[in-house]
DNA sequence: TATGAATGAGCCTTCATTCAT
DNA sequence: TATGAATGAAGGCTCATTCAT
């Protein structure tokens, strides 16, 4: 969807049908036969981006108990890399919490499976001393997406007021690495 | 200023510059004799915001060696409670980081100095044992910061993503206690 | 036809070739083959309500002189009953009255023959002293057209200026035989 | 107003607001400032075109009981006058009629006035044997209503249907005077 | 024959910005 | 200094009509 690219850099209210008839290479009339109007587009979209979480979280069910001691790694690297690799995701993300109304209502159920699979992960780890006990999944898991959602979200300030060059990507491994140490124990 | 209100709410777009004169109990005329125009005006209303934050912070010049046990607490709550505060700023904050254009070019010095200090104690922390000699004090603020920000900027979509809610104080303070947790060494 | 539903009810400009083509069951393809545009199709359908209430007055060649006594009453009722079961005649004629355009040339021939028998029944009325002498024939039909029109046509309007409620039938009956009074001699 | 050209020649959907801000010389902003929206707009035209037919009455209230032997052709002739004069309210009162949604909720009170006087007329007429016993007012007055509306609201198709040409006022006023004799005793 | 898509224009409504008083 | 009006350009959405399959 070509909708995803002017939403996602313009937001709801900044983005312009005839742009993303023009980018689709549809006319407007599909777009309003489709969707009846821009919010409900606009509400697709969300959708989309968030069922492209989803599925890409789906790669996260293969970690294994083996992989428990670097777990925090590889979430991190995972979502950072999600980030890096689909930036609709935060942008869109970000309008629509700036946004007075809800245009998604439901979450992908998929999530809720990949979040049980990564907390009983959690669980063990705990168990083992590689996580600590007196911190729960929940905290953990909101720790990992805060700091990779705001690696993104808050590139262009955050330059200026920690001086650092998000868009590197040996920069943003070395965060990873700095923040998984950061989470585990130890 | 009363146009901080609309941009926040709105954004740069999205705020009317009518509804600003309304509130402000000023004329249009003076708005843009001022500001000539509607993006300078945000400009002003984004760096009074940082100063806000910056200003806030100086607080933080107060807290000295002997907080350093509890200088991840203290600092997560500060941020929590200025966030809540002020909501504002995270508003202001993204709205900007979601525009292509900057609309504020220096960041407060002001901030630079209690980076500073806070970097000072952390030195000393690590020193100490409290905090974890890899993980550089950069790393250290920037995941408090993420998470504080997240925590009020995905208030509605991570209250049904972790079924959380951020609104209740008391939420957010078991928060700040386990992020202290987290953040800490052992 | 189905057009009729929607230009009856919404008029040249407000009626939608969609809603007609999807009420037909029909597709666009097939109307613009046989009526070339909108307006054509319009005029068709003020054609047949024309035709609808030519053929509806063929009724009125039953009556004979001895109906002249009743035959306000019976005209009257004629009228109104058609009015009532047929609303989608007087819709037609008052949205051609407004439209600048003319979208139908020729009147039913049929009418003229009705009009014709019963001039000459009102004639003999006038004779027998059952009309008044000198009022037309014209001047008398025009009347029972005008009142039964407006009887419909004002509904909405005169319901609430002169407290009557029309679509109540004995509303209506007491205004017929009401107004063959009026219309009857003493 | 200038609207009331466009209103009364188009009707709601047929008018533009460009053209109606064109012939007011005035601009499109003003009239949303002042009307809100083109519905409202129309409502009051229609509000305006019900007041001046209310206050066209008044004249009425100066007929008194020497009037009565000739009130029937009193009234017509003005109602017909105020027709030829006023032709907008015919057509907005059409086009109100036609429409589903109702644009005026409050008709003017001082018709009430003037019918209740006229009502005080006719009774007394009745009682001096000029209008007959058997025939309320409202009756008597709708016919008169019905027949000076559909004189013009129907010219355009009647002159075809009736052959007759009711833009002379020649022909006009001899449809007057039959129909006074139509509408009195005797 | 029937259908989905395309077109191109138009209309209501809204703004940021500027004039004029 | 303050106010109402003006301007000019969009932008969302809708339609009648036509193509292409």
């Amino acid at each position: 969807m070509a909708a995803r690219q002017e939403f996602s850099s313009k937001g709801l209210h900044g983005a312009r049908v005839d742009e993303i008839a023009e980018r689709a290479e549809a006319n407007k009339q599909r777009i309003y036969a489709y969707y009846q109007n821009k919010e409900n587009l606009f509400g697709e979209v969300l959708a989309h981006c968030f069922n492209e979480i989803a599925q890409n979280e789906q790669a996260l069910l293969q970690l294994g108990e083996r992989d428990i001691p670097v777990l925090t790694e590889k979430l991190l690297s995972h979502y950072v890399d999600f980030h890096a690799r689909y930036p609709f995701f935060w942008r869109m993300l970000a309008w629509e919490n700036l946004d007075e109304k809800r245009h998604v209502k439901t979450l992908p159920q998929a999530r809720q499976q990949v979040f049980a699979h990564l907390g009983r992960l959690y669980a063990q780890g705990q168990e083992r001393g590689n996580f600590k006990k007196d911190v729960t999944f929940e905290t953990y898991l909101f720790g990992l997406m805060a700091v990779s959602f705001f690696l993104f979200a808050n590139q262009k300030s955050s330059a200026e007021s920690l001086k650092l060059d998000f868009s590197k990507s040996k920069v943003r491994d070395q965060f990873v690495k700095e923040f998984a140490r950061l989470f585990d124990v130890a």
